[in-house]
RNA sequence: GGUCCCGUGGUGUAGCGGUUAUCACGUCUGCCUGUCACGCAGAAGAUCGCGAGUUCAAUUCUCGUCGGGACCGCCA
């Protein structure tokens, strides 16, 4: 069957169609007029070749980004006119014929070319001319071949892809839940899934030995340039598997995906396992940068005798910097400024000068025995700089040591851009007191084994961890994982520790506590998020880059207009009343 | 909910208490037979996001508001 449009793509047509009539297809990207001879680029998503005419009004009515069909002859062009920028650089069609397809107005909200340096609201809103950009459509399709990549590596491990209902229930733990009204039942909703979580057990419980699916998650949370509404994870689960049994299989997926679409260094396997607390000392954070050389430290018991009251009574943290004692005045009152911004009191530091002796803001408060041990501690050396982080609460101390070693990172310039550090953060601690609610509450997943399994009820809810664990690449959390817990006993205590008794659970997670009861297999799992591996691969600063149609921050789609209004009808049909 | 940054022709920008509001690209008209983000000559196009205040005078300063972005909270 001939296309009626084309029989050749632009970008696909070489010498060897030298002297054949073609026919193609696609959009205008460019006209120049010489007065005699006149040029027209023609764009499909191949590429681009050369249009030529010699008739000086053929292409009058014609517009930039109009859709043609054209026909012509294709021929050599002399070697001094050769264009080696596009792939039919040495061959251009001779036309005299073309039909009008699509004209385009004669003014376009922004050139094609141009377009990922204009206002971002403005290419959200025309997204349909912002993705005939060469570098945005590379990304879309980019996207394509890594989904069908991850399928095939899923495939090829003997993973079965079943879909989960988008339609569902609404759960009482986690994220706030996109809610849909029924109509049929008034009063009552289904959610759509912040992840298929309890599906996936279910489908253990149902004898699927390895399941996944690219799977869309729902949260109705407010969003940041690597989280938005609605994103998708490469969900997967494993029956009988241990913790080691699930990392191996998301190290493999990772690693393997990584590898082959990236020309960056990526961490050999097995990835480092840090425990969480480890993680939250070392790096003040659960997902941490490791091309960033420089850890923290903590020196609480080195100030424990302190006369400098603000360290006392305090959790201290260092953050040792060599060979910086020199840097300039303004150098470290930018990171001193740096600090106030994020709502630290101050930051104090130390130079290690050349004769051994301290300089800073806070050595006049040190004895010279605290000077030895931070020595020690801290294995400063000529032209060192100790930075210290204190305060009461160990949360708070953490978190701005975090924030200060990724700033010295940044501004000391020591993370290196062509490297994909993975770690594997695990040992994650399954409760949280919450400060609001005034009690204990999951820290991550209330599905999650502790470790110890029932007996680790026993100690301080504090120490309770988890087979609970992270993949994270250069500072950002690509896939959380679990071994589940599937004796329900014991998810039953966890629940009661919370203040959910039994009769609510079997409520809340009616078919869980159900199926469980009829022979369950241990089983795993994890859910590597796809956007993020996109973002990640492509360098892009956000993951708008790499979504087809995404909505701004605020989660409002300019293009579609949503969210928006609905008729009466509408909202009287699902019983909702808008006050 | 909080903090910070941004808003000037279609697009990207310059500017600043008094300008005819800068420049480039795009658009339109004309010229041009070999360009390829063609070139040349000319033209149109801006309530300087909106409102209030300060001032003789505001695009410029202040406050508010709206819109956009980054971060914190939140994201089991």
């Amino acid at each position: 069957m001939k296309n009626i449009y084309r029989n050749k793509y632009c970008g696909l047509i070489t010498e060897s169609d030298i002297d054949s009539t073609v026919k193609v297809a696609g959009w205008v990207e460019n006209i120049r007029d010489h007065g005699g001879v006149i040029f027209v680029d023609l764009r499909d998503e191949t590429g681009i070749v050369q249009i030529v005419s010699n008739d000086d009004h053929i292409f009058d009515d014609l517009t930039k980004e109009s859709t043609i069909s054209l026909e012509g002859i294709v021929r050599l062009r002399d070697e001094d006119n050769y264009n080696p920028k596009i792939s039919t650089g040495t061959i251009e069609i001779l036309t005299n014929k073309f039909d009008m397809l699509g004209k385009a107005k004669n003014e376009l909200p922004f050139e094609i070319i141009t377009s990922t340096n204009v206002n971002e609201e403005i290419r959200l809103k025309y997204r349909y001319l912002d993705m005939r950009n060469k570098k945005v459509h590379d990304n879309i399709k980019f996207r394509s071949e890594v989904l069908k990549f991850l399928r095939s590596k899923m495939d090829s491990l003997n993973f079965t892809e079943v879909q989960t209902p988008i339609l569902t229930a609404s759960s009482p733990e986690g994220a706030r839940d996109f809610i849909v009204p029924s109509r049929k039942f008034h009063g009552k909703f289904y959610a759509l899934p912040q992840a298929p979580q309890i599906f996936k057990e279910l489908l253990m419980v149902g004898g699927f030995d390895k399941y996944y699916q690219i799977a869309p998650c729902f949260r109705d949370e407010d969003c940041r340039s690597d989280r938005v509404l609605e994103f998708y994870q490469l969900d997967f689960e494993l029956g009988f598997a241990t913790e080691d049994d699930v990392i191996e299989i998301g190290e493999e997926v990772f690693y393997d995906t990584f590898k082959y679409f990236s020309d960056k260094e990526v961490s050999s396997r097995p990835f480092r396992r840090i425990p969480y607390k480890e993680a939250l000392l070392k790096y003040g954070t659960d997902k941490p940068d490791l091309r960033n050389p420089l850890e923290i430290i903590d020196l609480t018991s080195e100030f424990a005798n302190t006369t400098f009251k603000p360290f006392q009574n305090s959790i201290i943290r260092g953050i040792k910097v060599d060979d910086i004692a020199s840097k300039s005045n303004s150098w470290f009152n930018e990171l001193v400024d740096y600090a106030s911004s994020i709502g630290m009191p101050g930051i104090g530091y130390i130079s290690v000068m050349e004769d051994n002796s301290f300089k800073g803001p806070i050595d006049k408060f040190l004895t010279d025995e605290e000077r030895s041990n931070l020595i020690k501690k801290a294995d400063l050396k000529k032209n060192s700089v100790l930075f210290f982080i204190a305060n009461k609460k160990e949360k708070i101390v953490t978190n701005f040591a975090g924030m200060i070693r990724t700033e010295l990172g940044k501004k000391l310039n020591l993370i290196d851009p062509n490297k994909f550090e993975f770690c594997v953060v695990n040992d994650m601690p399954l409760f949280e007191y919450d400060e609001e609610e005034k009690k204990y509450t999951f820290a991550h997943n209330p599905f999650s084994m502790p470790k110890g399994g029932i007996e680790a009820f026993n100690q301080d809810i504090e120490n309770i961890l988890g087979y609970q664990f992270d993949f994270v690449c250069n500072g950002f959390e690509m896939s959380s994982g679990a071994v589940r817990n599937h004796d329900l006993k014991c998810l039953l205590k966890g629940f009661n520790l919370v203040g959910y008794d039994e009769e609510v659970v079997k409520n809340k997670f009616k078919s869980l506590y159900t199926a469980f009861q009829y022979g369950v297999p241990p089983h795993a799992g994890m859910a590597p998020g796809i956007d993020r591996i996109i973002m990640l691969l492509k360098d892009e600063p956000n993951l708008r880059e790499i979504i087809a149609f995404p909505p701004n921050v605020s989660g409002i789609d300019n293009m579609m207009g949503s969210p928006s209004e609905v008729t009466e009808q509408q909202l009287r049909e699902v019983h909702i009343k808008i006050r």
